[in-house]
DNA sequence: TCTGGGGTCCTAGGACCC
DNA sequence: TCTGGGGTCCTAGGACCC
């Protein structure tokens, strides 16, 4: 007996192909067809590969130092990130995917989820290439367009676009024919662990999950594991998300470019992510009411021996006030320092934030409040009209000798007019 | 020698209260 | 000698995502 779907939802999952390779390509016409890979920050692992590179054997996630050999002998394109660059694109791609439909979630970077419930079975097809097409001539950017009733389902749907030709895929009928295929790793909301249960189970294709019991998915995991299941059955149980909200923490970590043993040096480094952190949530309008700070060694050295530790401090006033955030970052960072290792990454959290909406001026001190409110506006705006920290505060240091490595940057600032990309309006 | 960064959500367990 | 139980709130840690 075949279950009739009252108001099916379709939803499409948008999907740049590539996309910090596709970035890079846009600027650098002669590295089309050629394998090319982007590293993450410090030049530590490969984090987008282009087909070609994928091909060559190189893993999504590998350290560069594993791969460079093979690289070498590849001739294969090696590009640091540059985040400025593809959360530029990011945007431009977006705003392009908001002209089909109303309802849009941005779910990443370089994701989006489309509802597209409006549209009839027979025209979806053709609705999922004009996006493709729309997208690839406005912004340059290639994409893969799935489409399904669920998110789940139409991430399922994506994967397989990816290997088509046409880059779309309407998984509507025979879908089970297709979950058979698919293996358990691979499907949205299950990860290492889960993927070895259910393996552990028997359950080793998307087919599988869906044929479970959902009382026993539901034991054996938990309300996400259940709603994954379900969503491979085609009930909705992920909602489509299409306002942006705010964030409720803000992290900025970095790894040092060399090995970092001082604690002056280790200040100068939260103090800088401190600076970098509040000015990131003053640019949401948010304060924060709680700060942590946490330190570690390198977990990979097995001749040193391994230190990680954090510390939260509660703010007595939430606020996002730099001077008053790194005095407590500093404070923080030397209780938990101790000397002798050899630190390799260093963050910093601002949690618990909120709207700062005027009201959250402290009583006892609006005076000063106010008048370092007009001092960050003022080091917001220097910040960005001279370049990120033209002003600073002392402790951020000058030396920086932990800063990261970037080595292979394109060094593109979609900012200036010199490297605005040419786009063909054919 | 060299292994990213920034998020979200869930759960178990402790603290606390009556 | 006998030492409750149920509720809420918070947090740390784990798992997941890109």
């Amino acid at each position: 007996m075949s279950s009739i779907n009252y108001n099916k939802k379709k939803i499409a999952l948008v999907d740049c192909n590539s996309f910090y390779v596709s970035c890079e390509r846009l600027f650098n016409p002669k590295i089309q067809n050629k394998p090319v890979v982007v590293l993450s920050n410090n030049d530590g692992c490969v984090i987008s590969r282009s087909n070609e590179a994928k091909i060559l054997g190189i893993k999504m996630g590998e350290p560069y130092f594993k791969v460079k050999e093979l690289i070498k002998r590849n001739k294969v394109y090696i590009f640091s990130s540059n985040y400025a660059l593809y959360g530029d694109l990011s945007r431009r791609v977006m705003r392009v995917l908001k002209t089909f439909s109303p309802n849009v979630e941005i779910y990443s970077i370089d994701e989006a989820f489309i509802d597209l419930s409006f549209l009839d079975g027979k025209s979806i097809e053709n609705y999922g290439k004009e996006i493709r097409k729309k997208v690839l001539k406005w912004t340059g950017i290639p994409t893969s367009v799935g489409i399904s009733s669920t998110k789940t389902l139409s991430k399922v749907a994506n994967h397989i676009a990816k290997k088509e030709k046409t880059g779309v895929m309407y998984l509507n009928e025979n879908i089970d024919e297709k979950l058979k295929e698919f293996p358990i790793r691979d499907v949205w909301g299950v990860g290492k662990q889960l993927s070895k249960l259910y393996i552990k189970n028997g359950i080793d294709n998307a087919y599988k999950l869906k044929s479970t019991s959902n009382t026993w998915v539901k034991k054996s995991t938990n309300v996400l594991g259940s709603r994954t299941a379900m969503e491979l059955r085609g009930i909705n149980c992920i909602g489509l998300q299409t306002h942006e909200e705010k964030r409720k923490n803000c992290c900025v970590s970095r790894s040092f470019g060399k090995k970092v043993t001082d604690l002056q040096k280790l200040e100068e480094a939260v103090t800088t992510y401190c600076l970098n952190a509040a000015e990131k949530i003053r640019g949401d309008n948010q304060i924060c009411k709680a700060l942590t700070v946490f330190i570690r060694t390198s977990p990979f050295n097995k001749n040193r021996k391994y230190y990680s530790n954090g510390l939260t401090i509660d703010l007595p006033i939430a606020t996002s006030n730099s001077i008053e955030l790194v005095k407590s970052a500093r404070k923080a960072l030397k209780s938990i320092y101790k000397p002798g290792y050899y630190y390799q990454k260093a963050g910093i959290i601002l949690s618990k934030l909120k709207d700062s909406d005027g009201k959250d001026i402290n009583l006892l001190t609006p005076l000063l409040e106010n008048k370092s409110k007009e001092l960050m506006k003022a080091i917001d705006y220097t910040n960005m009209k001279y370049g990120r920290h033209a002003i600073s505060i002392a402790n951020a240091g000058i030396s920086k000798g932990w800063k990261m490595r970037r080595e292979h940057s394109s060094k593109i600032d979609t900012a200036s007019f010199n490297y605005l990309p040419k786009v063909s309006a054919s």
